[in-house]
DNA sequence: CTGAATTTTCAAAACTTATTGAAAGAATGT
DNA sequence: ACATTCTTTCAATAAGTTTTGAAAATTCAG
Protein backbone atom coordinates (compact mmCIF):
# COMPACT_ATOMS: atom_id res chain seq x y z
CA UNK A 1 0.00 0.00 0.00
CA UNK A 2 1.17 3.37 -0.94
CA UNK A 3 2.22 5.89 2.07
CA UNK A 4 -0.76 8.37 0.76
CA UNK A 5 -3.07 6.00 1.18
CA UNK A 6 -2.30 3.93 4.56
CA UNK A 7 -2.32 8.00 6.19
CA UNK A 8 -5.69 8.37 4.45
CA UNK A 9 -6.60 4.93 5.90
CA UNK A 10 -4.82 5.43 9.55
CA UNK A 11 -6.50 8.65 9.77
CA UNK A 12 -10.00 8.21 8.58
CA UNK A 13 -10.05 4.56 11.74
CA UNK A 14 -8.15 6.96 13.98
CA UNK A 15 -11.22 9.50 13.76
CA UNK A 16 -13.95 6.76 13.92
CA UNK A 17 -11.95 5.53 16.71
CA UNK A 18 -11.85 8.42 18.67
CA UNK A 19 -15.62 9.29 18.91
CA UNK A 20 -15.77 5.87 21.10
CA UNK A 21 -13.23 7.34 23.45
CA UNK A 22 -14.41 11.05 24.35
CA UNK A 23 -13.19 12.44 21.25
CA UNK A 24 -14.31 14.27 18.40
CA UNK A 25 -13.94 13.09 14.76
CA UNK A 26 -12.19 16.05 13.60
CA UNK A 27 -10.02 16.31 16.63
CA UNK A 28 -9.17 12.57 16.56
CA UNK A 29 -8.25 12.83 12.83
CA UNK A 30 -5.82 16.02 13.19
CA UNK A 31 -4.63 13.79 16.48
CA UNK A 32 -4.20 11.00 13.62
CA UNK A 33 -2.09 13.24 11.37
CA UNK A 34 0.53 14.40 13.91
CA UNK A 35 0.81 11.33 15.11
CA UNK A 36 2.13 9.92 11.63
CA UNK A 37 3.61 13.10 10.58
CA UNK A 38 7.57 13.61 11.09
CA UNK A 39 7.63 17.39 11.49
CA UNK A 40 5.04 19.78 13.23
CA UNK A 41 2.57 21.04 10.60
CA UNK A 42 0.59 23.96 11.01
CA UNK A 43 -2.40 25.37 10.90
CA UNK A 44 -3.31 25.26 7.36
CA UNK A 45 -1.17 22.47 6.56
CA UNK A 46 -4.31 20.23 8.78
CA UNK A 47 -6.73 22.42 7.03
CA UNK A 48 -5.33 21.58 3.94
CA UNK A 49 -4.75 18.13 4.96
CA UNK A 50 -8.03 17.16 5.93
CA UNK A 51 -10.15 19.74 4.32
CA UNK A 52 -11.31 21.25 7.11
CA UNK A 53 -12.67 24.96 7.64
CA UNK A 54 -10.08 27.13 9.54
CA UNK A 55 -12.31 27.14 12.69
CA UNK A 56 -13.31 23.64 12.74
CA UNK A 57 -9.03 23.40 13.01
CA UNK A 58 -8.36 25.82 15.21
CA UNK A 59 -11.20 25.02 17.64
CA UNK A 60 -10.08 21.57 18.08
CA UNK A 61 -5.97 22.07 18.12
CA UNK A 62 -6.88 23.71 20.79
CA UNK A 63 -9.11 20.96 22.52
CA UNK A 64 -6.07 18.99 21.20
CA UNK A 65 -3.72 20.81 23.59
CA UNK A 66 -6.36 21.33 26.50
CA UNK A 67 -6.54 17.33 26.79
CA UNK A 68 -2.54 17.27 26.68
CA UNK A 69 -2.08 15.54 23.13
CA UNK A 70 -0.78 17.71 20.84
CA UNK A 71 2.04 21.07 21.57
CA UNK A 72 2.27 24.47 19.85
CA UNK A 73 5.75 24.46 18.71
CA UNK A 74 7.65 27.53 17.19
CA UNK A 75 9.69 27.32 14.84
CA UNK A 76 12.37 29.82 14.52
CA UNK A 77 12.00 32.81 11.99
CA UNK A 78 8.54 31.59 11.28
CA UNK A 79 5.58 33.75 12.23
CA UNK A 80 2.86 30.91 12.25
CA UNK A 81 2.53 28.67 14.93
CA UNK A 82 2.95 24.76 14.40
CA UNK A 83 1.75 21.30 15.91
CA UNK A 84 3.23 18.12 17.14
CA UNK A 85 1.63 15.45 18.89
CA UNK A 86 2.75 13.31 21.95
CA UNK A 87 4.39 10.04 20.08
CA UNK A 88 4.97 7.65 23.16
CA UNK A 89 1.50 5.82 23.10
CA UNK A 90 2.13 5.11 26.56
CA UNK A 91 1.87 8.41 27.68
CA UNK A 92 -0.98 9.43 24.95
CA UNK A 93 -3.15 6.87 26.45
CA UNK A 94 -2.20 7.72 30.51
CA UNK A 95 -2.88 11.32 29.31
CA UNK A 96 -6.66 10.25 28.16
CA UNK A 97 -7.11 8.32 31.29
CA UNK A 98 -6.27 11.31 33.44
CA UNK A 99 -8.18 13.53 31.62
CA UNK A 100 -11.68 11.47 31.50
CA UNK A 101 -11.00 10.62 35.06
CA UNK A 102 -10.99 14.28 35.99
CA UNK A 103 -13.86 14.57 33.41
CA UNK A 104 -16.17 11.83 33.95
CA UNK A 105 -15.28 9.88 36.90
CA UNK A 106 -14.52 12.46 39.53
CA UNK A 107 -18.01 14.07 39.26
CA UNK A 108 -19.86 10.92 39.39
CA UNK A 109 -18.27 9.71 42.68
CA UNK A 110 -19.20 13.11 43.75
CA UNK A 111 -22.54 12.73 42.69
CA UNK A 112 -22.75 9.13 44.71
CA UNK A 113 -21.59 10.12 47.85
CA UNK A 114 -24.35 12.75 48.03
CA UNK A 115 -27.27 10.01 46.70
CA UNK A 116 -26.01 7.57 48.94
CA UNK A 117 -28.32 8.57 52.29
CA UNK A 118 -31.46 8.76 51.01
CA UNK A 119 -34.63 9.17 53.84
CA UNK A 120 -36.95 6.16 54.52
CA UNK A 121 -37.10 2.90 55.69
CA UNK A 122 -33.95 1.12 55.24
CA UNK A 123 -35.80 -1.87 55.48
CA UNK A 124 -38.26 -1.18 52.55
CA UNK A 125 -36.93 -2.97 49.68
CA UNK A 126 -37.24 -0.52 47.33
CA UNK A 127 -34.74 1.54 49.15
CA UNK A 128 -32.81 -0.85 50.35
CA UNK A 129 -32.06 -1.85 46.59
CA UNK A 130 -31.24 1.93 45.54
CA UNK A 131 -28.82 2.16 48.32
CA UNK A 132 -27.18 -1.07 47.92
CA UNK A 133 -26.32 -0.36 44.14
CA UNK A 134 -25.27 2.87 44.79
CA UNK A 135 -23.10 1.96 47.66
CA UNK A 136 -21.66 -1.01 45.54
CA UNK A 137 -20.90 1.32 42.49
CA UNK A 138 -19.20 3.02 44.56
CA UNK A 139 -17.05 1.16 45.98
CA UNK A 140 -16.33 0.14 42.37
CA UNK A 141 -15.84 3.59 41.69
CA UNK A 142 -12.98 3.84 44.16
CA UNK A 143 -10.93 1.27 43.58
CA UNK A 144 -11.44 2.03 39.57
CA UNK A 145 -9.76 5.33 40.71
CA UNK A 146 -7.09 4.01 42.88
CA UNK A 147 -6.00 1.69 39.88
CA UNK A 148 -6.37 4.19 37.44
CA UNK A 149 -4.25 6.77 39.41
CA UNK A 150 -1.23 4.29 39.55
CA UNK A 151 -1.45 3.66 36.18
CA UNK A 152 -0.96 7.27 35.19
CA UNK A 153 1.66 7.69 37.97
CA UNK A 154 3.54 4.61 36.79
CA UNK A 155 6.03 4.47 34.23
CA UNK A 156 5.38 2.10 31.02
CA UNK A 157 8.02 -0.29 32.12
CA UNK A 158 7.56 -1.09 35.76
CA UNK A 159 3.99 -1.49 34.96
CA UNK A 160 3.87 -3.38 32.21
CA UNK A 161 6.56 -5.65 33.41
CA UNK A 162 4.74 -6.36 36.78
CA UNK A 163 1.81 -6.77 35.30
CA UNK A 164 3.30 -9.47 33.05
CA UNK A 165 3.51 -11.40 35.66
CA UNK A 166 -0.11 -12.10 36.06
CA UNK A 167 -1.10 -11.65 32.99
CA UNK A 168 0.90 -13.82 31.08
CA UNK B 1 -33.21 13.44 49.62
CA UNK B 2 -36.57 11.41 49.04
CA UNK B 3 -36.14 8.18 47.29
CA UNK B 4 -37.91 9.42 44.08
CA UNK B 5 -35.52 12.09 43.85
CA UNK B 6 -32.39 10.14 44.64
CA UNK B 7 -33.99 7.98 41.64
CA UNK B 8 -34.07 10.22 39.65
CA UNK B 9 -30.77 12.16 39.87
CA UNK B 10 -29.00 8.55 39.46
CA UNK B 11 -30.94 7.88 36.21
CA UNK B 12 -30.17 11.65 34.90
CA UNK B 13 -26.45 11.21 35.41
CA UNK B 14 -25.96 7.60 34.41
CA UNK B 15 -27.71 8.33 31.40
CA UNK B 16 -25.36 11.29 30.99
CA UNK B 17 -22.56 9.32 32.29
CA UNK B 18 -23.41 6.99 29.89
CA UNK B 19 -22.92 8.64 26.36
CA UNK B 20 -19.35 8.65 27.32
CA UNK B 21 -19.17 5.19 26.91
CA UNK B 22 -20.29 3.93 24.25
CA UNK B 23 -24.24 3.38 25.21
CA UNK B 24 -27.15 5.99 23.96
CA UNK B 25 -28.56 8.26 27.13
CA UNK B 26 -31.82 6.37 26.88
CA UNK B 27 -30.51 3.22 26.67
CA UNK B 28 -27.84 4.38 29.92
CA UNK B 29 -31.44 5.50 31.47
CA UNK B 30 -33.28 1.90 31.32
CA UNK B 31 -30.22 0.68 32.90
CA UNK B 32 -30.12 2.94 35.36
CA UNK B 33 -33.65 2.46 36.08
CA UNK B 34 -33.45 -1.53 36.28
CA UNK B 35 -30.11 -1.06 38.55
CA UNK B 36 -32.27 0.70 41.36
CA UNK B 37 -35.04 -1.71 40.48
CA UNK B 38 -36.05 -4.15 43.32
CA UNK B 39 -38.52 -6.45 41.13
CA UNK B 40 -38.02 -6.93 37.14
CA UNK B 41 -39.99 -3.78 35.12
CA UNK B 42 -41.90 -4.40 31.92
CA UNK B 43 -41.68 -2.37 28.68
CA UNK B 44 -44.45 -0.17 29.48
CA UNK B 45 -43.26 0.43 33.03
CA UNK B 46 -40.04 1.66 31.38
CA UNK B 47 -42.03 4.25 29.10
CA UNK B 48 -43.53 5.47 31.87
CA UNK B 49 -41.09 6.00 34.68
CA UNK B 50 -38.49 7.47 31.73
CA UNK B 51 -41.64 9.11 29.42
CA UNK B 52 -40.37 7.20 26.55
CA UNK B 53 -41.90 5.87 23.27
CA UNK B 54 -42.97 2.39 22.87
CA UNK B 55 -40.09 2.11 19.52
CA UNK B 56 -37.44 4.17 21.95
CA UNK B 57 -37.63 1.36 24.65
CA UNK B 58 -37.60 -1.37 22.46
CA UNK B 59 -35.23 -0.59 20.72
CA UNK B 60 -32.91 0.31 23.72
CA UNK B 61 -34.11 -2.97 25.72
CA UNK B 62 -33.06 -4.54 22.95
CA UNK B 63 -29.30 -3.33 22.68
CA UNK B 64 -29.27 -3.69 26.44
CA UNK B 65 -29.58 -7.06 26.10
CA UNK B 66 -27.41 -7.03 22.91
CA UNK B 67 -24.53 -5.88 25.20
CA UNK B 68 -25.42 -8.80 27.82
CA UNK B 69 -26.41 -5.86 30.61
CA UNK B 70 -30.35 -6.57 30.96
CA UNK B 71 -32.44 -10.31 30.51
CA UNK B 72 -35.56 -11.05 30.00
CA UNK B 73 -37.48 -12.50 32.95
CA UNK B 74 -40.54 -14.40 32.76
CA UNK B 75 -42.86 -13.70 35.16
CA UNK B 76 -45.37 -17.11 35.59
CA UNK B 77 -49.07 -16.23 34.48
CA UNK B 78 -47.97 -12.50 32.83
CA UNK B 79 -48.05 -12.49 28.88
CA UNK B 80 -46.31 -9.39 29.34
CA UNK B 81 -42.27 -9.83 29.28
CA UNK B 82 -40.35 -8.30 31.95
CA UNK B 83 -36.52 -7.20 32.35
CA UNK B 84 -33.98 -6.63 35.07
CA UNK B 85 -30.76 -6.13 35.34
CA UNK B 86 -27.16 -7.61 36.20
CA UNK B 87 -26.88 -5.76 39.89
CA UNK B 88 -23.09 -6.92 39.94
CA UNK B 89 -21.04 -3.99 39.38
CA UNK B 90 -18.02 -6.04 38.59
CA UNK B 91 -19.78 -7.92 36.14
CA UNK B 92 -21.52 -4.95 34.55
CA UNK B 93 -17.83 -3.74 34.24
CA UNK B 94 -16.36 -6.62 32.82
CA UNK B 95 -18.92 -7.20 30.14
CA UNK B 96 -18.89 -3.45 28.76
CA UNK B 97 -14.93 -4.36 28.33
CA UNK B 98 -15.64 -7.41 26.88
CA UNK B 99 -18.06 -5.47 24.29
CA UNK B 100 -16.09 -2.83 23.62
CA UNK B 101 -13.17 -4.87 23.05
CA UNK B 102 -14.76 -7.20 20.62
CA UNK B 103 -16.69 -3.82 19.31
CA UNK B 104 -13.54 -1.29 18.69
CA UNK B 105 -9.94 -2.40 19.83
CA UNK B 106 -10.29 -5.77 17.67
CA UNK B 107 -10.91 -3.98 14.82
CA UNK B 108 -8.52 -1.39 15.12
CA UNK B 109 -5.86 -3.88 15.51
CA UNK B 110 -6.62 -5.54 12.26
CA UNK B 111 -6.47 -2.57 10.23
CA UNK B 112 -2.82 -1.57 11.87
CA UNK B 113 -1.92 -5.03 10.42
CA UNK B 114 -2.30 -4.10 6.96
CA UNK B 115 -1.36 -0.93 7.36
CA UNK B 116 2.19 -1.95 9.17
CA UNK B 117 3.74 -2.79 5.81
CA UNK B 118 3.54 0.73 3.64
CA UNK B 119 5.48 0.84 0.30
CA UNK B 120 8.83 2.51 -0.23
CA UNK B 121 12.09 3.48 1.65
CA UNK B 122 12.19 2.28 5.00
CA UNK B 123 14.66 5.21 5.45
CA UNK B 124 12.57 7.62 4.29
CA UNK B 125 11.71 9.54 7.36
CA UNK B 126 7.66 10.40 6.26
CA UNK B 127 8.18 6.54 5.75
CA UNK B 128 9.61 5.83 8.81
CA UNK B 129 7.24 7.83 11.45
CA UNK B 130 4.18 6.15 9.79
CA UNK B 131 5.04 2.60 10.44
CA UNK B 132 6.90 3.24 13.36
CA UNK B 133 3.68 4.76 14.94
CA UNK B 134 1.63 2.05 13.27
CA UNK B 135 3.83 -0.75 15.13
CA UNK B 136 3.77 1.09 18.30
CA UNK B 137 0.30 1.16 18.33
CA UNK B 138 -0.10 -2.49 17.85
CA UNK B 139 2.31 -3.54 20.42
CA UNK B 140 0.34 -0.85 22.74
CA UNK B 141 -3.21 -2.61 21.62
CA UNK B 142 -1.91 -6.10 21.96
CA UNK B 143 -0.88 -5.57 25.16
CA UNK B 144 -4.06 -3.91 26.01
CA UNK B 145 -6.12 -6.59 24.48
CA UNK B 146 -3.96 -9.30 26.89
CA UNK B 147 -4.99 -7.48 29.97
CA UNK B 148 -8.21 -6.95 29.08
CA UNK B 149 -8.72 -10.94 28.54
CA UNK B 150 -7.54 -11.38 31.62
CA UNK B 151 -9.10 -8.53 33.68
CA UNK B 152 -12.45 -10.18 31.73
CA UNK B 153 -11.80 -13.61 33.31
CA UNK B 154 -10.70 -12.84 36.19
CA UNK B 155 -12.89 -12.85 39.42
CA UNK B 156 -12.95 -9.71 41.14
CA UNK B 157 -11.51 -11.00 44.28
CA UNK B 158 -8.60 -12.51 42.89
CA UNK B 159 -7.91 -9.73 40.97
CA UNK B 160 -8.56 -6.89 43.07
CA UNK B 161 -6.67 -9.05 46.08
CA UNK B 162 -3.42 -9.17 43.52
CA UNK B 163 -3.65 -5.87 42.27
CA UNK B 164 -4.16 -4.00 45.37
CA UNK B 165 -1.04 -5.36 46.31
CA UNK B 166 0.68 -3.19 43.88
CA UNK B 167 -2.14 -0.51 43.96
CA UNK B 168 -2.40 0.28 47.76
C1' DC C 1 -58.79 -20.65 13.63
C1' DT C 2 -59.79 -15.87 15.73
C1' DG C 3 -58.95 -11.89 17.99
C1' DA C 4 -56.79 -9.49 21.63
C1' DA C 5 -52.37 -8.55 23.68
C1' DT C 6 -47.79 -7.70 22.93
C1' DT C 7 -43.58 -6.81 20.37
C1' DT C 8 -41.09 -5.09 16.42
C1' DT C 9 -40.15 -2.07 12.58
C1' DC C 10 -39.20 2.13 10.18
C1' DA C 11 -40.02 6.62 7.85
C1' DA C 12 -40.60 11.13 9.36
C1' DA C 13 -39.68 14.64 12.84
C1' DA C 14 -37.15 16.47 16.69
C1' DC C 15 -33.11 17.16 18.77
C1' DT C 16 -28.09 17.39 19.35
C1' DT C 17 -23.62 18.18 17.89
C1' DA C 18 -20.16 19.61 14.56
C1' DT C 19 -18.70 22.72 10.90
C1' DT C 20 -18.31 26.78 8.26
C1' DG C 21 -16.73 31.28 7.08
C1' DA C 22 -16.68 35.91 7.71
C1' DA C 23 -15.52 39.31 10.97
C1' DA C 24 -13.09 40.77 15.04
C1' DG C 25 -8.96 40.51 17.70
C1' DA C 26 -3.81 39.86 18.56
C1' DA C 27 0.77 39.76 17.52
C1' DT C 28 4.73 41.05 14.88
C1' DG C 29 8.03 43.37 11.90
C1' DT C 30 9.25 47.79 9.84
C1' DA D 1 1.73 53.62 14.41
C1' DC D 2 0.59 50.97 10.55
C1' DA D 3 0.04 47.22 7.63
C1' DT D 4 0.32 42.48 7.47
C1' DT D 5 -0.02 37.98 9.00
C1' DC D 6 -1.99 34.90 11.92
C1' DT D 7 -5.48 33.38 15.55
C1' DT D 8 -9.89 33.31 17.73
C1' DT D 9 -14.80 33.81 18.04
C1' DC D 10 -19.50 32.86 17.04
C1' DA D 11 -24.02 32.98 14.70
C1' DA D 12 -25.82 30.52 10.98
C1' DT D 13 -26.03 26.16 8.82
C1' DA D 14 -25.23 21.42 7.96
C1' DA D 15 -24.71 16.81 9.36
C1' DG D 16 -25.63 13.20 12.35
C1' DT D 17 -28.22 10.89 15.87
C1' DT D 18 -32.16 9.81 18.54
C1' DT D 19 -37.04 9.58 19.21
C1' DT D 20 -41.66 9.13 17.94
C1' DG D 21 -45.89 6.81 16.75
C1' DA D 22 -48.56 4.41 13.83
C1' DA D 23 -48.68 0.24 11.22
C1' DA D 24 -47.15 -4.51 10.61
C1' DA D 25 -45.84 -8.72 12.61
C1' DT D 26 -45.94 -12.04 16.13
C1' DT D 27 -47.64 -14.60 20.04
C1' DC D 28 -50.94 -16.96 22.59
C1' DA D 29 -55.36 -18.29 24.96
C1' DG D 30 -59.74 -19.93 24.16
Amino acid sequence: MKLADAKKQFIASWGAFGTHWGINRTMAQIHALLLVSADPLSQDDLMLELSISRGNANMNIRELIDWGLVDRVIIPGERKEYFSAEKDIWKVATQIVKERKKRELNPMMKLLDQLEDVDGDKKDKHVKQFTDTVTSIKRFGTQADKMLDVLVKADENWFVGSLMKFFK
